[in-house]
DNA sequence: TTGTATGCGTTATCAC
DNA sequence: GTGATAACGCATACAA
């Protein structure tokens, strides 16, 4: 194990002292220009770095953040990810992902162990279901009575007040229905998640706000509420089996997915018989045949602009307050579905 | 900003030492029992957490593992993420994401960094594309000689020497080009990247022996090679109008998918006409309408095989050499489309 | 212009 | 049993 080179050693190798070397790296213009040319002429040689590690318990700062996911098996996440990635490296921070699994247990572990812990400066999260459930932020509110910030990403709560991130669900999902609604669609679907999924709820409120501006009867049984993902393909088959419409909007690519080909397999014409509509920015929907079109909720601009309002909370010194949220917007992606 | 507690903190609430609070908090038997019984419920009374960074500095070891993926929005590098993860953390390791984007200097200094700053303790890395075509593969040997682990998946190169977690490609290749012979099929295409990629060359080299093995001649025109990803889509609608074939072999998910919407839209029915089979554990191909038989290269186990191997060489304190390559078999997932 | 001393939070060694 | 001290690698206030 080659052993990596410290200031101490430069210091040794060029008989001087350590805070000279330290100074002269730095370009300080305490030290004498030989000096300094010697000593980085010698950090170069043998590839100094600063160790890390010393630099953050110096400063206790670790430039690493948290990325708290449920789920990374999901396109829109999986771009999150890509977003704040990216311009957490532009910044010169590193990320730490978590995938939380669904799992209140492990979201608050996990959180736990990286605040008190000082290993990372601060979070961006997306909860976990089990978290939205119980509806307990404890961890949460904990977190930000540390004084480390927080940034909260499209699985969010009106409970905990921090910096937010979220698409304009209700609007992106306003927008489908209503587009639907101007092609003639009279019997428009929707397949959903429980409620307590906050995102799940909201495109909800705009299905309905949809159909109630354009005087159409919301009618209940046109909505089928997931609660159990492990078989939604069967919820989703025996649903289209049983209810007739003209139109169906799914909160997410698989939801429509699925739906698509159940109505296939009836010998329903897309986007003739039905049309077909999802939430989604990956791939799932680009390649189905038909395509299908979609709300796209652009993960990796939230996931930029919420490693942004983090790296922004981090580097100012200011005393926090006057949290924002910062609403991205969807935008409609027609497809030969619709 | 509330600050953390610490050891510091405690011995002076209690009026001890500092170090009788390390040790209680231990407990050592060094400390009388009641001082630990003190100091332990002080210490769980305030939520003490050891400051990861000042153990650090003191042991160099960070319990931070960085895994470089080239692309991230590829469903088999979440998959292989998703299982570093959950072994990491089932081991009390951290895992520091790196998307390369194919780029060679991103990811030379990225691994740079994280290796000269003490950020990691080691690294899982899955080589970019650029890496692979240059054949420049200094940073990886760098990090060997400074004795830190280093464990490559998927994307790997024989000339470097280390820890390796591999499909067998070729087997993998091999067995669903045979199954597609054995079904009838007489003329097989194939959708490749092109030979730097290392399992691109290895999957047409399983092809090429799954024909001659079963006395098929080779016809190098059934053979696409896709060397610009971004209009792969267009590449693959032109090599499908411009040949004939009855069964076609993508090395990925979205070739798969994309060769079956072209050739759907040419009127040909799958499978009838055409076999499909792609390789991938995603769901592009599950959902696909049919739904596309795949060579499951099972990232999860990969991921887990890999983090495991960087792990024990990580707590095992021998001076390593032995270094083994783990195999993960593919299995071939046979679905509607073959 | 350079060097000394101190501290960041721990752990480990050794003395009391 | 308990505590003082040094060390991890670096930064910085303060001497010289």
């Amino acid at each position: 194990m080659k052993r990596k080179i410290t200031l101490k050693d430069i210091a040794k190798e060029l008989d001087v002292s350590i805070s000279t070397v330290s100074k002269a790296l730095k370009n300080s213009n305490e030290i004498g220009f030989d000096t300094r040319e010697k000593v980085q002429a010698f950090a170069k040689l043998y590839n100094y770095k600063p160790n890390n590690i010393a630099v953050s318990l110096q400063n206790s700062r670790t430039k690493h953040i948290a990325l708290f996911i449920p789920e990374i098996v999901h396109d829109f996440f999986t771009t999150v990810l890509k977003g704040v990635e990216e311009v957490a490296h532009k910044n010169g921070y590193n990320v730490l992902v978590c995938v939380s699994n669904e799992s209140f247990e492990k979201e608050v572990l996990s959180m736990e162990m990286f605040a008190r812990g000082g290993i990372v400066d601060g979070f961006i999260i997306s909860l976990s279901k089990e978290t939205q459930l119980k509806e307990d932020y404890n961890h949460l509110i904990e977190i930000e009575n540390q004084g480390m910030p927080l940034v909260m990403i499209d699985r969010i709560t009106d409970k905990v007040i921090s910096d937010k991130v979220i698409v304009d669900d209700m609007r992106g999902s306003y927008t489908a229905i209503s587009h639907l609604i101007n092609q003639g669609r009279k019997r428009i679907a929707l397949i959903t998640t429980e409620d307590y999924i906050s995102v799940g709820s909201l495109r909800k409120k705009g299905y309905k706000k949809a159909l109630a501006d354009h005087d159409i009867e919301l009618d209940e049984r046109l909505i089928l509420t997931i609660n159990n993902i492990e078989d939604s393909d069967k919820a989703i088959e025996k649903f289209i089996r049983e209810t007739t419409f003209d139109a169906v909007m799914g909160v997410n690519d698989v939801f429509a997915v699925v739906a698509m080909k159940a109505l296939q397999n009836q010998g329903k014409k897309i986007p003739e018989d039905v049309a077909i509509i999802g939430f989604s920015d990956g791939k799932l929907l680009k390649y189905a045949a038909p395509t299908i079109s979609a709300v796209n909720q652009h993960g990796d601009e939230m996931g930029k602009a919420a490693a942004q309002m983090l790296i922004d909370r981090l580097e100012s010194d200011k005393e926090a307050e006057n949290y924002k949220t910062t609403v991205i917007t969807t935008t409609l992606i027609e497809r030969e579905s619709t």
